[in-house]
RNA sequence: GGAGAGAUGGGUGAGAGGCUGAAACCAACGGUUUGCUAAACCGUCAUACGCUGUUAAGGUGUAUCGCGGGUUCGAAUCCCGCUCUCUCCGCCA
């Protein structure tokens, strides 16, 4: 959620930064501005009632301790007064203020300056590639073909367990599942991170502080008996932690890493691209979050993207990054790279990761702000990156180390999962 | 699932219609003392949004004692509803 405030004295920052981001609405940012203006205004009415009525309430004590009934029935007579004014003022306050916030959380966060141009995908800026795109042996199969062959995973036993998108990883496929989880927090908590195991269903209250809620509700699988919703992300349930917290300065950056499920009805977004593991309802994840202090936040987020890239080099997985454009960001970034590994088989390139700065966005949702040395609180920042989510990762690695004997094992991977071929 | 207790500032916890934005203690911060540490002593120490002020310092108003409503001139305190937490019993990995 943007700050109001800063709406106001930054008004054309604002409107352009919000059409990088092709947002229809921009009109409204004006009709908002003015409905805070009458907001003010009305406020001051009522505040300034209250205060009458206050001082009143004080005089008629101090008359009723003296023995002054009669002036203090006068006074309540005012005092009645004011508060059959205070009634309607209060409701269409309220009223206002309703509307104002409807407006402004319609708003997307401002992209960052170096943010591309752009609406869609195609527009996104290539800004780093690494590694030798393999090229495969005849006879080369996709890795749906591959988990068959190898009895990785079972993805119609999935669905007689619970539907489609739920693959049951089993043998080698879900030795290969534990180890990347390991590596991937090992490799987190070298780096600096602390490991949370956090639950898997968060209450509305902390979808709401990440921004699932509420429109992205559908996104999410709600347990309606006891309104909890299944974590799409451990960014969710993590960065929650800090939810109406105010962190000392000397304790940012806070940074941690979790392993988790993530459950995603992806509703509607099922079509043909999405055999296999590239689109799943249930699949593993490891997250790093941050929360950070607004000077650090952009060193942070390269020091994020670092990692990532660490990850996948040691996996010697083909990658290129991608700085997404204004159209293809998320609804609460300002700045965000896409790591994409490329997929030999299926001769595409397939989303890994996706690493991000939220500034204040998230923060100002979540009240999670930070005592300066010396001023007021602050809003943190936060960020999160994946690193890394599973599913793509596994179908990239085994279709682009397919041999006519088997599948290679990365080395970094091989003291993790105990063999080096599966055959 | 059954029974009971409770929700107050960073923490513990007092308060039971006006003197309470809230005692006391702990933590934290600043200072005095000190060879250093400790102790002792003094002081500061909630948040949001307004108004005023040079976008400063400061001053000032309103709201907030789990959430929502009600009673009252006046509510942390009384009444109603909701949510959550804890304890005991039951069930259970």
């Amino acid at each position: 959620m943007l700050q109001l405030n800063y709406i106001r004295e930054n008004l054309d920052e604002v409107k352009n930064k919000l059409a990088k981001k092709h947002v229809k609405n921009i009109a409204d940012i004006d009709e908002m501005l003015k409905l805070d203006d009458e907001k003010k205004k009305l406020k001051l009415t009522v505040e300034n009632n209250q205060a009458e009525a206050n001082l009143i309430a004080k005089k008629i004590g101090e008359l009723m301790k003296s023995g002054q009934k009669e002036e203090a029935e006068t006074m309540k007579l005012r005092s009645n007064e004011l508060k059959d004014a205070a009634k309607e003022q209060e409701a269409l306050l309220k009223k206002l203020e309703d509307d104002i916030y409807n407006i402004l959380v319609t708003f997307p966060n401002l992209p960052n300056e170096i943010v591309p141009e752009g609406k869609t995908p195609e527009e996104n800026l290539n800004v780093h590639e690494w590694g030798e795109i393999p090229s495969l042996y005849e006879g080369a199969v996709p890795h749906w073909d591959l988990i068959k062959k190898y009895d990785l995973i079972d993805f119609e036993l999935g669905v007689k367990i619970t539907g489609a998108g739920f693959p049951v990883y089993k043998n080698k496929g879900a030795r290969l599942q534990r180890a990347m989880i390991n590596f991937f927090l090992d490799e987190a908590i070298k780096a600096g991170y602390t490991e949370i195991m956090p639950p898997l269903l968060v209450n509305s209250d902390s979808g709401f502080g990440t921004g699932q809620l509420p429109d992205k509700e559908g996104q999410m699988y709600h347990a309606t008996v006891d309104d909890l919703y299944l974590i799409p992300t451990a960014e969710v349930p993590i960065t929650n932690i800090y939810r109406d917290v105010i962190l000392k300065e000397e304790d940012l950056p806070i940074k941690n890493v979790g392993y988790t499920p993530c459950f995603r009805r992806e509703a509607g977004a099922w079509g043909a691209h999405v055999r296999g593991l590239n689109r799943l309802h249930q699949f593993d994840k490891v997250e790093i979050v941050q929360i950070a202090h607004p000077d650090q936040s952009y060193q942070i987020l390269e020091e994020m993207v670092k990692h990532v890239q660490g990850l996948l080099e040691k996996l010697e997985l083909p990658y290129r990054i991608l700085r997404l454009c204004g159209g293809d960001m998320s609804f609460s970034s300002a700045l965000t790279y896409d790591f994409e590994t490329y997929s030999a088989a299926q001769q595409r390139w397939l989303e890994v990761s996706s690493t991000s700065n939220f500034e204040s966005f998230q923060a100002n949702r979540m009240k999670c702000r930070f005592k300066p040395k010396d001023g007021k609180n602050q809003l943190v920042h936060t960020l999160n990156g994946s690193a890394l989510a599973l599913p793509r990762i596994l179908a990239t690695m085994l279709e682009n180390n397919q041999t006519p004997e088997g599948i290679r094992i990365p080395k970094a991977l091989q003291a993790y999962t105990g063999f080096d071929m599966i055959s």
